[in-house]
RNA sequence: GCCUCUGUAGCUCAGUCGGUAGAGCAGAGGACUGAAAAUCCUCGUGUCGGUGGUUCGAUUCCGCCCGGAGGCA
């Protein structure tokens, strides 16, 4: 009864897309993607979104179905994913998951569910006002009144974690603390999760050059497209590095050369951050692209573990 | 050739009226439950250019040497 998917994690231009391909061809599987940003419609270059050569006919799915101007949040995620991974099941094929944002991943994978309520712009709003106002400090104290535990756990100059937190409560009548603690659902899949340990100055290597391949690959004319259809720079795709800095450059903020190479740094930073995140889930199997045997290894314990 | 300025953390620079030094940026580590490519937290020992001298003690003062910038010829 077990339902097995396959999962790929590690930090940007670590090689994902590439194993997540490989492993689906031998496996008769099919990907999903587990990414925040290649949701986004006409965001390809920048998001080093997959095209029809890397995809080798194996399907894709959670790719390029939002409008850049619309809120896409982790709920919708993995709504909409657990939907693509159990069409998948059903039809007798593995699901791939392959991804960076960890956030997402966990969640898919964790089976969490999500509190039954739409966000609240206009809360959110006016509690950001209020930290505007009165400082990170004050509107901590209401966190603290409403929730000590999760005031506790959250850095007072973590403001939209704060205000999210407030969100919760004020939306569920519950504190924060409580509401996540009930949305841990039992695990639904077996999942085998590998973790590509890439060398760091390969990888930061890696990024730079592939930076410059986006700008050779038109990502200039990529966010230009988007800047003048009047896409929000507040927007959770603008947001996405390679976009925020070319903005900046296009509404004359700085040099191009500087943004080219802010997005070098925010995409090694970036790398970083996920490395921490998937650093602490004791779960996954970390192998190594240096490994002459890379792909061998990798496909026996696909298949150990499918058995 | 002479004169002036300059050489301190990976980078840009403070500073020590002589008691072996500190910021910003870069970088590293961490957190993360509806914005997550977002947001937030923590972390600063380096032959103070080299070498002699003065001194109890020199990165700091003096001499010489080696780099760099400018000026006069």
């Amino acid at each position: 009864m077990q339902k097995k998917i396959i999962a790929v994690a590690g930090p940007t231009a670590s090689g994902k897309t590439a194993l997540a391909v490989e492993i689906a061809k031998r496996v008769d599987g099919e990907v999903v993607s587990c990414d925040s940003m290649q949701i986004y419609k006409y965001m390809n270059i920048g998001t080093a979104k997959p095209n029809r050569d890397e995809m080798q006919g194996v399907p894709h799915y959670m790719l390029d179905f939002v409008q850049p101007d619309k809120c896409y949040s982790v709920a919708d995620f993995v709504q909409d994913a657990r939907r693509c991974i159990n069409d998948i099941l059903k039809r007798g094929k593995v699901p791939v998951i392959a991804g960076g944002t960890g956030l997402y991943m966990d969640s898919v994978l964790n089976n969490i569910s999500f509190a039954d309520f739409d966000s609240d712009p206009m809360f959110r709003q006016q509690m950001q006002q209020l930290a505007d106002a009165k400082g990170a400090e004050e509107l901590h104290k209401l966190l603290e009144a409403a929730d000590p535990e999760a005031a506790e756990k959250i850095h007072p100059n973590n403001v939209r974690r704060v205000i999210r937190a407030l969100e919760v409560c004020n939306a569920t009548g519950k504190t924060f603390t409580q509401v996540n603690a009930e949305s841990i659902r039992e695990p639904i899949f077996d999942v085998l999760i590998f973790g590509i340990d890439i060398n760091r100055e390969k990888l930061y290597e890696r990024i730079n050059l592939r930076v410059d391949k986006m700008m050779e690959a038109g990502l200039l004319g990529e966010v230009e497209y988007l800047w003048e259809s009047g896409i929000g720079s507040d927007t959770t795709a603008m947001q996405a590095i390679g976009y925020k800095e070319l903005i900046e450059y296009l509404e004359n903020r700085c040099e191009l050369s500087d943004a080219v190479d802010k997005i070098k740094m925010e995409s090694r930073r970036y790398a970083k951050r996920q490395m921490t995140w998937f650093r602490r889930n004791k779960d996954i199997v970390w192998v190594n692209p240096d490994d002459e045997e890379f792909y061998e290894k990798v496909f026996e314990k696909c298949f150990t573990f499918l058995k």
